[in-house]
DNA sequence: TGAACATATGAACACTTATTCATTTGTTGA
DNA sequence: TCAACAAATGAATAAGTGTTCATATGTTCA
């Protein structure tokens, strides 16, 4: 059997364990984090800052083959990141709502500080 | 020689890239959300939402090894999301200031809506 | 219909990353 | 000083990820 010898067990632990978020909203925010921990996404959302654009388009300002854009692009629609209207031939895609944005400009307030 | 026959090429292209964050900054954001991006760092931040906690503790609270939360902690350490004292043998790990609160918190809005 | 173009997708590969295990470093108290 | 404990670290491994290449899907227009 184990000694508590140490303030922090009992009670403490419980506290600490009832005001954390549920395990699976913790494991959705790690989530969500990841599809921003890219460069090529990161580049992508900011790019859509500024308005709709069609894939080859977003595949020439990156530098980036149409493939990687396109596979990107369909992490960032499956996370409801972005959204997308065709038009003809062409795929365009947009930023689903504020949120992204709020989200970038929180850690640029940390990058730049 | 490429035929210029879309409105978005040109002047366009310029502007975006005019208004879009330097290369390095970008790298530094999606970094930043990198470190995010994972479960037990995330845990680990959340955790030190309710204030300092020796490693010892924080292993036994995620449930994961000793060497795991150091190495984790090494991450947060090096990208300054905390800050450690060392009190005898045990070493307590903080949030290094509120920003950190403030981008998970900016994230759960996203998952929680 | 079929050629041409834009985008999407699957498989493969190289690269990154989180954990584990073994060990080291640092600290206390006997 | 040395045993006991807390934390840090290096190497190895297994799992995950982004790009490329080849190809498929979808759309237009002649």
């Amino acid at each position: 059997m184990e000694k508590e010898t140490d303030a922090m067990h009992g009670d403490d632990f419980a506290i600490v364990r009832e005001k954390l978020p549920d395990e699976e909203v913790l494991y959705d925010l790690a989530e969500l984090y990841k599809i921003f921990g890219d460069t090529t996404r990161v580049k992508l959302l900011c790019i859509l800052f500024e308005g709709e654009m069609c894939v080859q388009h977003l595949a020439e300002l990156l530098q980036v083959s149409q493939s990687a854009v396109s596979h990107q692009l369909r992490i960032l629609k499956g996370a409801r990141l972005v959204k997308y209207r065709r038009d003809g031939k062409t795929v365009y895609y947009a930023l689903a709502d504020d949120h992204v944005r709020e989200i970038i400009e929180c850690g640029m307030e940390h990058i730049t500080e």
